[in-house]
DNA sequence: TCAACTCAGC
């Protein structure tokens, strides 16, 4: 308060500075008030002083009052009319800014100019074109007015007939050519424009090193970033994100030292820049060091952390950012919805919603989609269906986001409904949407209706179907034991088969125990993804499956000898909002350890009295029979369901979320467990949802 | 002192 007194002391004592100056400067300062206190107490206002305050209200984002100051002029000139005109370009009002200028008493260049200008603003460049050709006289501004829409429009060869017609073409037309023609990758001819440049700026520069950072050229940017005679904060953002985003860290960090000036925009970049090539402690660091922070550097944190798969820690600073009353944003917020599915936290989910209301974000399609995904994987089907309902018009995303919903839970019947529902209020399913259909019909068993969905594919709705339509297909046929005739789909299609559909292949021999094909696919599955896991976990299933021990230590010498790793399997659970992560064999680091293994202990105990006897089959490795006992027992999926036991009220269904698919000797046991506690107990694995009660899972064994 | 124009990030 005291800085900003002298600081007005100072302007106001030090030169004789005209009381019309003082309306601008508040104004330009975003105080209105102040500005409006000058003006009140003039005792004599002119023209200019009135267009003054008028213009600040403008720039203030306050057209009502501009309009009611300007309605009580006591005289107006030329000036004030064309403030008018820009006034409600300013604040996106087109259509009253063309009254304005359709009554005007007489109309300069000024007042066409900024009549163009305003359509190019709004897109609408059919009618900044037809205004610009029929304006009495243009000067420079106006030429490059108009020649900025069309490069805004990516209409760069109209952009270059105008450009060549222009009779004066100053600093900013070439400029903008320049950044044109980057934009569309002809660098060539960017550069021609820059090196014919009789003067040029530090815009110019910038522009033109932009322009070989994001094209692949980072080496020649930084060549011009060298030579150039001026930098400012700009121009080093700029060649830091070259190097950024090509992931080219060391440099970047080497210019972000250098830097005289370290602006937030910079150092969200390298946020984004750590982030994103892997290294979020780094992120992390320059996050925590920011002398201030804006709600870029938050949100860009947040989806480092999103992208990242540290979903955890991304809720934590979300919750942190609230806590120091920084507004969410909407990238913010969008990062946060894709982190509430992936942890399927239903809890966090419904107040990152409550605050999309708040602020208005929920009306955007986009949203809807994100939120009715979010709804679906945590499983939350009938909120998912009330988003979807409640949005119109809707895009094929979101007819897409339900169908693909009710597929992962099982509910075919639903997905076609939705799916028939769709193509007859006019929408054209694409390829995404017979990703969903056919998933449903596979997860459910529904082999002849998929089949049938999956021929007329092209022949009734003109999709060219995909490999992972192919998957699907196989996924189908492989399913109920057809896996011969699926084999012979795959040697027919059109275009190669990849990872998906050898992997469907594979799953299927497994299930049903055909060795011979499995090899088959399991060979080919590794030569197209050495690194892939899954194939030799297995290939050496099944061969554990049949006692051939040999053949299984063969896999994991393969798999040692390739350094290909398992990636752990987790389980996780939300409780009074907060995340409990268990991982395989290992709930010592949680609190309440003793307690879950006091209670995994009673549940084999149940388990055996009620008859089970685990498969031991699922187990990977060769161990004797009672190791085999223990390591099923501790799978996390299963300490995850005993601390749900333990910590969830009765009357509500437990929810368990799992990062790879539910093992099946789990599968057994969490069917008989939910039916001896009488629980209901909802799963989602990396592939879609399961819903114990009574003893019977939804996915009816399909999975 | 009042009216029309280009460059980075979100």
């Amino acid at each position: 308060m005291r800085f900003l007194l002298t600081h007005y002391r100072a302007f106001s004592t030090r030169i004789a500075v005209s009381p019309n100056s003082q309306i601008c400067y508040f104004a330009r300062l975003g105080q209105i008030k102040n500005a409006r206190k000058v003006f009140d107490g003039l005792p004599e206002k002119t023209v200019v002083s009135w267009n003054s305050i008028i213009s600040g209200y403008f720039q203030n984002n306050q057209h009502r009052e501009a309009q009611i100051l300007f309605d009580n002029m006591p005289e107006r000139n030329i000036i004030s009319w064309n403030g008018l005109i820009s006034g409600y370009i300013k604040n996106g009002m087109i259509t009253e800014a063309r009254k304005v200028f359709d009554k005007m008493p007489e109309r300069n260049v000024v007042s066409w100019t900024a009549m163009i200008r305003g359509y190019v603003q709004e897109g609408m460049i059919r009618e900044a074109e037809v205004l610009f050709w029929k304006m009495p006289e243009r000067n420079v501004v106006s030429w490059t007015v108009m020649l900025g829409g069309l490069i805004q429009e990516c209409r760069m060869d109209d952009a270059c007939r105008l450009y060549d017609a222009m009779p004066v073409k100053d600093v900013v037309a070439r400029t903008n050519m320049i950044g044109g023609y980057c934009k569309e990758g002809r660098l060539r001819e960017a550069r021609e424009i820059f090196d014919e440049m009789p003067r040029r700026n530090v815009v110019a520069w910038t522009t033109m090193i932009t322009g070989y950072a994001q094209n692949n050229r980072v080496d020649v940017a930084r060549k011009l970033f060298e030579v150039m005679p001026e930098k400012n904060e700009i121009t080093w953002t700029a060649m830091l994100m070259g190097y950024t985003q090509c992931g080219r860290m060391e440099e970047a960090l080497d210019i972000f030292e250098a830097m005289p000036v370290k602006s937030v925009a910079a150092c969200n970049a390298m946020i984004l820049g750590f982030g994103m090539n892997g290294q979020a402690e780094k992120a992390r660091m320059v996050f925590d060091r920011m002398w201030e922070k804006d709600d870029g550097s938050w949100s860009a944190m947040i989806k480092v952390y999103e992208r990242k798969g540290f979903e955890l820690e991304a809720l934590n600073l979300f919750a942190s950012m609230q806590k120091k009353r920084v507004r969410p944003n909407f990238p913010s917020l969008i990062s946060i919805l894709s982190v509430c599915a992936s942890l399927a936290s239903l809890d966090h989910g419904r107040q990152v919603h409550a605050q999309l209301v708040r602020f208005q974000f929920d009306l955007d399609m986009y949203v809807a989609s994100a939120l009715i995904t979010m709804y679906i994987k945590c499983g939350d089907l009938v909120k998912a269906k009330q988003v979807f309902d409640g949005f119109t018009p809707k895009d094929i995303v979101m007819w897409n986001s339900i169908i693909t919903g009710y597929a992962q839970h099982g509910l075919a019947e639903n997905a076609l409904q939705v799916f028939h529902k769709m193509f007859s209020s006019g929408i054209i399913p694409d390829d995404i949407t017979f990703i969903g259909v056919l998933t449903a019909c596979s997860y459910t068993g529904n082999v002849d209706e998929g089949l049938q969905i999956f021929e007329s594919m092209r022949s009734k709705y003109n999709v060219e179907p995909k490999t992972e339509h192919y998957a699907c297909a196989v996924d189908l046929l492989g399913r109920v034991g057809r896996v011969n005739e699926a084999m012979n789909l795959i040697e027919n299609m059109p275009v190669e088969a990849d990872a998906i559909v050898w992997g469907a292949l594979l799953g299927a021999c497994r299930t049903h125990k055909k060795l011979d094909l499995a090899e088959v696919a399991a060979k080919k599955l590794l030569q197209l993804e050495p690194q892939n896991a899954g194939p030799y976990i297995l290939l050496s299933n099944l061969y554990a499956s049949q006692g051939r021990w040999n053949d299984v230590a063969d896999q994991r010498k393969n798999m040692r000898a390739r350094s290909v790793n398992k990636f752990p399997g987790c389980s996780w659970i939300e409780v009074d909002k907060k995340v409990h992560m268990f991982t395989m064999a290992d709930s010592s680091g949680h609190p309440e350890h003793a307690v879950i293994m006091k209670m995994l202990e009673k549940l084999a105990g149940l388990l055996r009295e009620a008859g089970y006897s685990p498969d031991g089959s699922f187990v990977l490795h060769d161990v004797d029979e009672e190791e085999k006992v223990n390591n099923l027992r501790y799978h996390s999926e299963k300490v995850a369901v005993a601390y749900g036991l333990l910590k969830v009220p009765k009357e509500l269904p437990i929810r368990i979320m799992k990062n790879l698919r539910v093992c099946g000797d789990c599968h057994s046991a969490i069917k008989l467990i939910a039916k001896i506690t009488g629980r209901e107990i909802i799963l989602r694995d990396a592939n879609r949802f399961h819903r114990f009660k009574d003893g019977l899972c939804s996915c009816r064994d399909y999975w």
